[in-house]
DNA sequence: GGCAGCTTTGACAACGATGTCAAGGAGTGT
DNA sequence: ACACTCCTTGACATCGTTGTCAAAGCTGCC
């Protein structure tokens, strides 16, 4: 064992190889003004010498407002398009102003949620970006009492008063919906993520009341809940299309429950027979034959408004709490315009 | 403004609640032994009210050893699923920990990497997991001495003896460009990536490698380097594809490149004359038409290893850096197997 | 009652850095 | 030579927490 290393240096071993005090370090290593250019100097050395790299977690336990510059992302799955994308927002964002990024993978688990934001409290992180799973975020009051901003993303706070950047739910389901309808299409499928999940529950509406609006009642047995992974939803939508009465059309309400709702289709040699429209764009999309119609909701843009939330709260800027709306945006690629069969 | 926000509890404030010292919170928060019940229960209420939690970076401070039990990732981008599925390797095992991740974005520039790099340290990260873009690594010595674990994944680091999880790209390489030599092809492109990323200088020498073992001879006109992007590699094998000699095969040594390939040939409704083989796996290669056959290697289970190396370091265990090499795995699915026109 | 031996408790310094403030020196104007 | 300013510089306390150590309190036993 030689991890008996020897330890980093701190602003203590540098000021005594530079012979100056450590005050006098600190002041150059933050660019302050009042250093000789001959004590300057030989701080410099001696910083290169040592390879001296401050410590932020010590220096922001002084410095005002305790600020550490890093903040985080309590996402639903770090691995996932649509979480990546935030992420990538975010960094973008953090980059250009030296912040770095924690995050955490939440996976629709209340408790988990709770540890993560708990963490990240315990870390001093300046703001934190938040998809929620649970259904109360109550238990947050304390950090927005002491200041620290937070935003939540893709779905609202609950219990909580605070900015939020989310997509039109209901209206982007029911575009879908209606576009469905207006080739056509009056035997509708409706394909859904868990009900505990505020959007899952919004787009349900948006496709109810796309029906109601063409005179089609839903028909409950072509309706599937609690569909969270591609599996789930293939292995739904197979049923139904094996049933006696299969849907013409399916308007599936989450990216991965799309790609499920086609391999199902795939295995049946159904694509081109029955319509579908998903909910939120993936990769590839276009490639697929037929391309798939999808409502997109770009969670790049959506991190990059709540990214510049984030920071300008951090500026100090202060508004009363505002909800976002991102536009959705319906991209007509060739699976959503399949005729019903004659 | 109400950011005048009254501050964060500390163990101070706990302290004077429940009318005991600082110390004894700190046991109490600790779960050290040799402390009253009566006295914890007071700490405890007095925590509860005040929802006090502590602040890890404080602690790590005075804490033997300095353990902010949070790691780093300095990945490729965050983004892209090679990296976001190492990332999410990583936080699983983290997690199991309670330990945190920080995240960074290199995108090939060696200048990110070193910033990347420099701010996790300054913030005390116990570990990283480097996805390196710059051709040398000296930089981080100070890191190794002090002892603070390194894992590199996907390229091997230069000048520092460190693990390192790696594929072997050069035998990958060779497995699918012999997978397309015996379908007949002699004509095979060659689609590259940066030749700055050693797994693609890896990746070329494996095609010259598998061309030579079967008497081919490259030709120079089909090969195409440095392609970064999807829409780089679209145009590059575009322009061979439209050329006066086309080849009938591709290798396309990276997954936006051979996404990028795909959309060429679709562009010009060749996808089931020209073969393909890509490096590296992706999502919905197998509901592409044709199908997309690739070398896959498996991003979860690199990070997974590089995690158990990290944390069994972490945990004080010492052995010889070793390099890990993690299996390729030829995955058949069409577009591979398209034989040459006749 | 007195003393050893245990447990419980808190005072204090320290981790690495910075805010505050006053001391010391150089320079200016009279 | 003096008073005054301005610029450098470092001593010291402090951020929130924990390691060290000794004091205080209790028990049991002679």
């Amino acid at each position: 064992m030689d991890s008996a290393a020897r330890a980093r240096p701190t602003l203590r071993d540098v000021a005594q190889l530079a012979g100056v005090s450590p005050k006098t370090v600190s002041r150059v290593v933050n660019g302050e003004p009042g250093v000789s250019p001959s004590k300057a100097g030989a701080v410099e050395r001696a910083i290169r010498q040592l390879e001296y790299r401050p410590n932020i977690t010590a220096s922001s336990l002084r410095r005002a407002g305790g600020r550490t510059a890093a903040v985080a992302a309590v996402l639903e799955d770090v691995s996932n398009p649509f979480s990546s994308a935030l992420y990538r927002a975010l960094e973008d964002v953090a980059h250009a102003r030296d912040v770095m990024v924690f995050a955490g993978s939440v996976e629709e688990d209340p408790a988990r949620e709770r540890a993560l934001v708990r963490a990240f409290a315990m870390r001093q992180a300046d703001a934190m970006l938040i998809v929620p799973a649970s259904d109360n975020q109550a238990y947050l009051t304390r950090e927005v009492t002491t200041g620290t901003p937070l935003v939540f993303v893709d779905r609202p706070p609950v219990g909580l008063h605070t900015d939020a950047v989310l997509v039109d739910n209901e209206s982007g389901a029911a575009d879908a919906v209606r576009h469905l309808a207006a080739h056509g299409h009056r035997d509708i499928a409706f394909l859904g993520d868990l009900h505990t999940i505020a959007t899952a529950r919004r787009r349900f509406q948006g496709y109810k009341e796309a029906l109601s609006d063409h005179g089609i009642r839903p028909d409950p047995a072509h309706i599937a809940h609690d569909l969270h992974t591609t599996e789930a939803a293939e292995a739904a939508f197979g049923r139904l299309l094996d049933s006696a009465t299969p849907p013409t059309a399916c308007f599936s309400a989450q990216n991965l429950i799309t790609i499920g709702a086609i391999r199902a289709l795939r295995a049946r040699g159904l694509q081109h027979r029955v319509a579908v429209v998903g909910f939120d764009d993936f990769p590839l999309a276009d490639l697929l034959e037929p391309a798939v119609t999808v409502v997109s909701q770009d969670p790049y843009r959506m991190g990059r408004v709540a990214a510049d939330i984030l920071f300008r709260r951090l500026d100090g800027e202060d508004w009363e709490p505002t909800t976002h709306l991102v536009e959705t945006r319906l991209i007509v690629r060739g699976s959503g315009e399949l005729p019903p069969p004659t």
